[in-house]
DNA sequence: CAGTATCCTCAAAGATACTG
DNA sequence: CAGTATCTTTGAGGATACTG
């Protein structure tokens, strides 16, 4: 029998915690785009076709929550906002890149 | 302005269909789970403690119908199935590692 | 431009009971 | 054991209109 050990329950925990991040919808799309560099909110609304204000709005700030996007906003008229990973936030690239990757393949199969 | 060229369009879709297989909730742990070996309904069920026999089952149809999973079953009694990654389904694992990854600096820091 | 405020829908998923 | 059948719920996310 396959007994539960410890460093399989972590293991599971950790899956399951990034899991929670990155199956959000939108959200591998988002941190996609923004590995390209520093982007504002119109920006990310129109690479995410379809999304609504509402759910980029809600998804920003729920990356920004977990400090893995930063806002930067510019006092200037018109208003300037812009979206950047943090260093925590490139740390999920290599995630980003393994599922382009599988995606990949798995489309022209 | 930046132009959305056909390039980044492909990779976009490439992302957004895995985003599509691995964000299902429990799949990226069912993977997870089954990369150590075949495992029998009752035994996904109890790894992934929490999920419903219905969701169980519909998750694995899924994964077989992209056939990422094979499922075998053997004419005994009692009866005894087991589901194994295929090659295909194998070539998610890189993502669940770095998500393995990811995740556990994530909850450690 | 960069969002918020509202309202609404629908589908994902849980709970539970049952069966070949 | 390995599921299916039902029923129900919740909340994620869409549509739209509006604002500092």
């Amino acid at each position: 029998m396959r007994t539960m050990n410890p460093v399989h329950e972590s293991t599971s925990c950790a899956v399951a915690a990034c899991a929670e991040i990155i199956g959000a919808k939108w959200t591998a799309l988002l941190v996609h785009d923004l590995s390209e560099g520093p982007r504002r909110f119109s920006e990310l609304e129109h690479s995410c076709a379809g999304i609504s204000p509402r759910t980029l709005s809600e998804r920003l700030r729920a990356l920004e929550d977990e400090e893995l996007v930063l806002r930067r906003s510019y006092a200037e008229s018109p208003p300037r906002v812009e979206y950047e990973l943090t260093e925590k936030g490139a740390a999920l690239l290599p995630i980003i890149e393994e599922m382009r990757r599988f995606g990949h393949s798995f489309l022209t199969d």
